[in-house]
DNA sequence: CTTGATTTTGCAATCGATTGCGTTAGCGTA
DNA sequence: TACGCTAACGCAATCGATTGCAAAATCAAG
């Protein structure tokens, strides 16, 4: 066998007796090699441990059969790519992605300094770029994705978008969440999230639409930056229950968000959903099973990675494929009282 | 600039007017070349957009600056990467992973053929392997671990072994769980979980001791195989209690298993904790929110994840790091009654 | 202005595969 | 036997970086 490291092509040549040529297309079911020389050739391999150094064959062909998957984390210093909904989405697109065939690479970036994507994009690691959320970075999407095709963005539509993306309705979904917490009778209802990102300005979009269609007026009071970490999102809640300002229910813009206040407000002795109704969203997995159960809105991930991955192999393949909305969903558990309350 | 493709780093040389040599070394800050030059290259180099090529880099350096995480999924069938626990696990290895500088790259193995571990790791596209998981492939690993040290698995740490291993001590914990339920008056209590994996056999080992110690003779019609798949784990559930046999408690070797009997057991109108005490383990997210808030035998993720790295990095360096075992703790909530029940 | 030591720099080989193009082998027909 | 045509196969260039080694440049001292 090998004298040191591993076997590599020409060592297979040789015991084949053929040439490296030869080998290579064998391997690649060239149909230039009669069939039966092929199946001869891959025995040989085979039976050698024979893998093909994928280092040296990416750089031959200029492919990877790598997809990488990005998370910019940059507007949120801290968040660990253990967060419950990036993990979730991560699963799925994971599943997806492999079942074609390919390896998925992932990419935490928490460098945003200038150039980071065209970073990752020139980096040559991978064929085709999945970005989950998009942070505070769409101008960078956008001047990307005007000379890199093979990109898809998980997130909100935006004006001004040239880039692909899938994502659900924001404005739709918040707009549901609120007219559901309006349809209990809820008047003085807080918004909790960060309005710097685009996805969560869409909701405020959706918040501040429904509002007006009740013709309720909007007080900024209730409006409550609040990260996506469950600490910073528990302190801006007490913040909310201890500034005075009188509320009766809380649309939080992420179902971490909506948890993190449940407990702030059962700290305080406020009675969920009793004396405050809470609506989240997401519907991530612990939504269902908390206490008590959390309305959500929920977003459709196995869908949303899916489509993700099929218009991005579509955009591999040359293709053009235009942006998706999914349309989300509002599950109603216990959280805001009404309806499903037992 | 450049005519089509993206730069290459002899174009940097002949803007920057010097060999590609001098760019390669500028670039990697290498002390050969004058300080005040190599920031000169640099500048240029980043102007111009640069980014050096990881396909060639890789090829010619036979590094490749990525860690792969293997979750091989041959025992169970369908089995998606979207399983709370593995989705936990990796989320915390790749925050580990890509603090060390490193890009984590995601294999999920279907295909357990003859060889798999092999064609990963000759497949060169990563630096160290971490498998997570033993699956039923223990001689595989065994074999591979011969002549290939950057590996650590998670799992249990099982008798001849050769490859480097981090995990929970299953027997104690185990023990521990059992011990609990006994020491609540449970005397009847059953086991869920595959026999055939390593480590929920030694999670049996630490049942039947706990049942041994406390002079309890062992029902094998107790034992109920069940799969990690909340599907198959309620089915396996189902039958215990349609089976006829009496039990007053049941131990669930991971909590997807538990939570899906506590579900079956309230569809057959059992109460939990009144008439019956489930344990489980992990100790995953959702335990602690679940209706009743499930009682767990804790593996400690996080810390699991840091020694996984830490002990592979130190086998990239060359040097033999052991294999490291992880104490369990039971936490205690209200699903076994007793105790912490209000 | 030499000489020798030292610092900079570049040539060219190398990593391990893929593939365009030209060559050889094989076969049928005249 | 000679010729043409196709099917198989191999040579050598290529992908884009890194690096050992030797050449060139610089500098100090004599």
């Amino acid at each position: 066998m090998a004298d040191d490291g591993p076997l590599k092509m020409a060592d297979v040549a040789r015991l084949a007796k053929v040439s490296m040529s030869t080998v290579s297309r064998a391997l690649a079911d060239n149909p230039l090699i009669p069939e039966d020389r092929r199946r001869e050739i891959q025995r040989i391999a085979a039976e050698a441990g024979y893998v093909i150094n994928q280092s040296a064959r990416s750089l031959r062909m200029r492919k990877t059969q790598t997809i990488g998957v990005v998370f910019p984390l940059g507007h949120d210093v801290g968040q660990l790519i253990s967060d419950p909904f990036f993990i979730e989405m991560f699963g799925r697109l994971a599943d997806e992605i492999t079942t074609r065939g390919y390896q998925v690479l992932l990419c935490r970036v928490t460098d945003t300094s200038d150039g980071w994507l065209n970073r990752i994009i020139q980096s040559h690691r991978q064929d085709g770029l999945v970005i989950v959320g998009q942070s505070d970075q769409h101008a960078a999407l956008n001047q990307a994705a005007e000379s890199y095709h093979p990109l898809v963005v998980w997130g909100g539509h935006l004006s001004g978008q040239v880039y692909c993306s899938v994502g659900t309705d924001n404005i739709g979904g918040a707009r549901r969440a609120v007219d559901h917490l309006l349809g209990l009778g809820r008047k003085r209802i807080a918004f909790l999230g960060m309005l710097e990102l685009p996805e969560i300005s869409l909701r405020y979009e959706g918040y501040v639409r429904a509002l007006r269609a009740a013709g309720i007026e909007h007080d900024p009071a209730l409006v409550i930056p609040a990260h996506f970490s469950f600490e910073t999102a528990y302190e801006a809640a007490r913040e909310l229950i201890e500034g005075g300002t009188a509320f009766d229910a809380i649309f939080a813009t992420s179902d971490i968000i909506a948890l993190a206040a449940i407990q702030a407000l059962a700290a305080a002795g406020i009675d969920v959903p009793g004396q405050v109704s809470v609506v989240g969203f997401d519907d991530i997995a612990i939504a269902a099973q908390s206490t008590p159960p959390l309305t959500s809105v929920q977003q459709d991930l196995a869908k949303g990675a899916k489509t993700i991955v099929d218009l991005l192999f579509k955009r591999m393949a040359g293709e053009d494929a235009p942006s998706a909305t999914l349309l989300p969903k509002l599950v109603v558990r216990k959280s805001c009282g009404g309806a499903s309350a037992a």
